[in-house]
DNA sequence: GAGCGCGCTGTGAGCAGCCTGAGAAGTGCT
DNA sequence: AGCACTTCTCAGGCTGCTCACAGCGCGCTC
């Protein structure tokens, strides 16, 4: 599990980085709101520790911008202040949780587990084409239901052709996106493969065009 | 909105049902644990404020019935026990937030906005998959019921391909969310470390997936 | 209907990717 | 200091994937 702490007060974030990695959590931290936001962009956390008062940016700045780009990463705030609204205004512009400083070390790491169960689920993505389907995430490829283990490769080609389902695909176009180096690649060897998928899936789904290329039935 | 407040203590539930209804949510109430458990199975809330002393039965049961039974609509725990290990256990039973009594009528507010925006995608506390389980909070895993006793970085391995059950992870995902400095770590170490998952779990459950990763039937 | 060119496929060599056992280095406990 | 345990590196071995090659079939053209 990654996570980001933002804290500037570095002995704290010392403590925390120590702590947290003892638990077998991936620590990156941040000493700033600004470079912290940075990360929390593109660092695919699966939750940020965040201090309210920070140099260059807020905690709660950070927050806001976060959510107002669409990023739901689970938030914990940490604070100093302890008043009501300070804790309700944290929540309020996006947070999931908030805890005063001091805190329990213990009660840290069970609102962290309980964020974490929560994830942000996103979810399926399942290609499908006549009777086929196939699963990116899982890699799992059936035909009529029947599962079906494809090489590395044959994978890799079904992947582009049922992404271009119905349309009619050069062997250069697949060279293109399918191999590494498809300049020094034979074009044969996308017949031997669209040859092997046939054998696996059946030889009606998948058309040859004379010529041109080759065409999957959507 | 609909809330279920479940709470033993007359004038307190009655002053959270006006207070709350006075916010616009629909509120019922409860008095004891076994009719809040019935109420919280069928009476599809959006959020449930949860006491842990109530007669019959507990919150905590209450919580754990309900996760037990795949329902995670979000909870809040009230509880007049302030210890940070009450409150650790609350969390870890399955309850998303708690608040101890006395409370700030503000921040009660704040935090159920917080749950609400959330919504129902909450996970168990404890992971399974297939024969497998693992408990973030205790660190117990057992395969087939038979614990097992599993090092730090075993751990998190296993946590982190439990919480991605069913999807192919690659090594270079894995490097990141389970090694501290992924850029140099040898992917050969994940092997490795597979390779030890695989002894002690038995090697049905974690499939390598050639070329691509590893991927834990879910 | 003959000739030609495109596409198909069986064979096998080479090698990338993965697994494993052995052991070194580091850490904490007695 | 000695022991137990964990982490991680390294080298060797194996599996099975990838791809080149070459011969054959088939459809198109004239």
């Amino acid at each position: 599990m990654r996570l980001l702490v933002v804290e500037d007060e570095v002995r704290l974030a010392a403590a925390l980085r120590r702590g947290l990695a003892a638990e077998g959590f991936v620590v990156e931290t941040a000493a700033d709101g600004l470079t912290g936001l940075e990360l929390a962009r593109h660092g695919d956390f699966d939750a940020v520790v965040l201090d309210i008062m920070l140099p260059r940016l807020s905690g709660y700045d950070v927050v806001r911008t976060l959510r107002k780009e669409d990023n739901w990463v689970p938030v914990l705030i940490l604070s100093a202040k302890d008043g009501e609204y300070d804790e309700a205004d944290g929540l309020d512009c996006g947070a999931d949780d908030y805890l005063t400083k001091p805190f329990s070390y213990v009660v840290l790491l069970a609102r962290l587990r309980a964020l974490l169960r929560r994830g942000v689920s996103a979810r399926p993505a399942v290609l499908e084409a006549g009777d086929l389907t196939l699963d990116p995430a899982t890699r799992d490829v059936t035909v009529a239901g029947r599962p079906v283990t494809l090489t590395p490769r044959e994978f890799t080609l079904l992947e582009y052709l049922i992404r271009n389902a119905g349309r009619v695909v050069s062997k250069t176009e697949i060279l293109d996106h399918v191999w590494d180096s498809p300049l020094d690649t034979d074009p044969n060897t996308v017949e031997v493969y669209v040859g092997y998928l046939r054998r696996k899936l059946g030889h009606t789904a998948l058309q040859t065009v004379r010529g041109v290329g080759y065409r999957l039935a959507s």
